[in-house]
DNA sequence: TAGGTGATCTTG
DNA sequence: AAGATCACCTAT
C-alpha cells in the first residue's frame, strides 16, 4: 500500500479512467521534514483536447498550460481567486493535456501540522475537504508547479482499493462557463465519505 | 450570500 | 494597456 505510482498508471490515455482510479490513493508530501499524507477521496477531470472546461481546451499552449502538455506524472498547481492553489495531476503521453483535479482528500498522517497550516482546530471536512484548503493542509503552492510526483517532496502510493460500487460519477463543480461541458459527470468522489467538497 | 484577491487571458 | 474572468473560501 506504501508503493509509488509508476509511470505507466500516468501516462494512460484515458483521462477519467485516471481520476476514478486515484479515489483510496495516498497523496503524500515532505517539506522541510514536515510529512502529511492524505486518502484522496474526490477528483475531477479535464481533457485538454475535447473539453471546454479544461484551461488547455482547445489544445492550447501558453505559458500556465504548458506542463499539462508533459506526459503523464507531474503537477500542474495554480492561483485562482487572488488567493488559492489548486494541485491536479498531469495525465497521458506528452503532447496530450488531460489532467486530474484533487477536490478532496481525507487525514493519513500529519493531521496536527495541516491544522496548523490551515490555522484551524477542526478534524473534519473543512480542514481539507475542498481543492484549496487540501493543498493548505498539504503545503502546496504554485511554487511546486510541475514537480514530478516520484520525487521526494510530492508522490502519491497505492493507498486503499475502492470498489466500482463506492463510485459516485456527478458533474464538476464550477464550470459553468464550459457550455455542454459541464454537464459531463466527470467529477468522481467515494461515497458516503465525510471529506468529501459540498 | 457577498466580498476578498491577483494571475491570466481577451478585448467581454 | 486595461478589464473581465476565475476548476474557491470564509465570515456574515
Amino acid at each position: 500500500m506504501n508503493n509509488k505510482l509508476n509511470k505507466q498508471f500516468y501516462t494512460r490515455s484515458n483521462v477519467t479512467d485516471i481520476a476514478r482510479d486515484l479515489l483510496g490513493k495516498f497523496l503524500w508530501t515532505n517539506f522541510d521534514n514536515n510529512i502529511t499524507v492524505g486518502k484522496i477521496v474526490e477528483t475531477e477531470a479535464y481533457c485538454g483536447a475535447t473539453d471546454r472546461a479544461c484551461h488547455a481546451f482547445p489544445d492550447k499552449r501558453t505559458e500556465r498550460t504548458e506542463v499539462m502538455f508533459r506526459e503523464g506524472g507531474y503537477a500542474y498547481i495554480y492561483f485562482v481567486y487572488g488567493m488559492h492553489h489548486l494541485f491536479n495531476i498531469v495525465t497521458n503521453v506528452e503532447g496530450r493535456a488531460d489532467a486530474v483535479l484533487i477536490r478532496a482528500i481525507e487525514p493519513v498522517e500529519g493531521e496536527d501540522i495541516m491544522k496548523t497550516r490551515r490555522s484551524v482546530d477542526i478534524s473534519n471536512r473543512l480542514l481539507t475537504g475542498g481543492p484549496a484548503r487540501l493543498t493548505k493542509a498539504l503545503g502546496i503552492d504554485v511554487s511546486h508547479n510541475n514537480t514530478k510526483l516520484s520525487s521526494n517532496t510530492i508522490w502519491l502510493t497505492d493507498g486503499e482499493s475502492v470498489s466500482e460500487d463506492q463510485i459516485v460519477a456527478t458533474t464538476r463543480i464550477g464550470v459553468d462557463y464550459a457550455g455542454d461541458d459541464a454537464y459531463l459527470p466527470w467529477r468522481y468522489y467515494i461515497k458516503g465519505n465525510k471529506y468529501v467538497s459540498k
